[in-house]
DNA sequence: CAGCTGACAGATTTCAATATCTGTCATCTG
DNA sequence: CAGATGACAGATATTGAAATCTGTCAGCTG
């Protein structure tokens, strides 16, 4: 595309990426595109990333960090912990369909970038489960919820939930009654969770 | 394989399909196969099924009512709900989770297969809730669980426990830890069903 | 000399010619 | 005549040669 004067950043490497990405869909984003795009030659781009693999996950893992910034604000507020943990999980509900729904190739692109193995989505699940577990301590120190191990709660609330933020399950969301399969879930989960 | 002198019937043919996928795959496996594999020419198979769509839904079907049959027992049982609850839950995933563990490519072609839009899944689902239904209203009506719709919390429970038997998640069965991660879902979801 | 380039080897992808498959049906056979 | 056959048209898959890509690196440039 246009060359540029500005230095040749990591930065602005992970935005052409994405563009490309955007573009042109993951089987056939090369790294020669995203030089391209930035009006360098691609032994440049090798400079920033190792492999095309690195440069890949680099992106996901931008992607993925969006979506745990947009949450870590319910996690972390004060406030009656029952009604935070809904908050937080329609949260993650509504961030996860709304990314799927508005543009679903970007998604469906993403999906392949999460499916290609890396410590990525580990990390940023670990990360999620962590807000969950926080809220669901102050739960517990609230008194409000009844479990001995916080962090086990939080993978089982992440995972019990899983059909309403997986990926996988993405195709499923924009059918009628989701919203009332959610309600019914997280009722459960929350009533499992009170003392 | 070797021609016979039996008559060509609806089972057979499906036998000899569950061989050829076994065999060669899903992306393999052909009609011309099959037919060869019976010792017939391919439009005797078109006989009994009208697209190779139709024939390959049908051995889907029979896979899941396997499942469906082994469970079917627990379901129907008297005793406990909350004893029969676990169990159904716990046979439920070791049966997926034998499934996939010995014979994964087997398992694979069956990802493939169920991928393949069509009725049986659903049907497969449906029946499978209807299960659960069952058993959560023995509970209902013994005192132990608490719930207005016994059909929605079935479709909770099912949603709720979907990371250890939908085959989407097949490839964390064997990791260390599912477990216990098995046992605190379900430990979450019963306590959310007690009234 | 830090950062960029472009030629290169080996791996991967594309593309078009070729082969095979699906689904139909006129015809055959027991 | 019920049930099986195999030739056929159009759709799909395979194949191998040519094009492109990945990752490296010796050398260029500011």
């Amino acid at each position: 595309m246009a060359p540029t004067t500005e230095t040749l950043t990591a930065e602005r490497i992970l935005e052409a990426t994405e563009e490309v990405l955007r573009r042109h869909g993951p089987a056939k984003a090369t790294v020669v595109d995203v030089a391209r795009a930035l009006g360098v030659s691609h032994g440049s781009v090798y400079r920033h990333f190792r492999t095309k693999a690195a440069l890949r996950e680099a992106v996901t893992k931008r992607w993925l960090d969006r979506t745990s910034g947009e949450l870590s604000g319910i996690a972390a507020a004060e406030g009656d912990p029952e009604a935070r943990l809904r908050d937080w999980l329609s949260a993650l509900f509504a961030a996860k369909r709304r990314k799927a729904g508005d543009d679903p190739e970007l998604f469906a692109t993403y999906m392949v970038l999460t499916g290609e193995a890396g410590t990525a989505v580990g990390e940023h699940i670990t990360d999620l489960t962590a807000q969950l577990a926080r809220i669901i301590r102050s739960g517990v120190d609230a008194g409000s919820f009844d479990t001995a191990d916080p962090e086990a709660s939080a993978r089982a609330v992440f995972h019990a939930t899983g059909r309403f933020h997986d990926p996988c399950y993405s195709r499923e969301w924009e059918r009628p009654g989701v919203e009332g399969e959610f309600e019914a879930v997280v009722e459960l989960v929350v009533r499992g969770l009170h003392s």
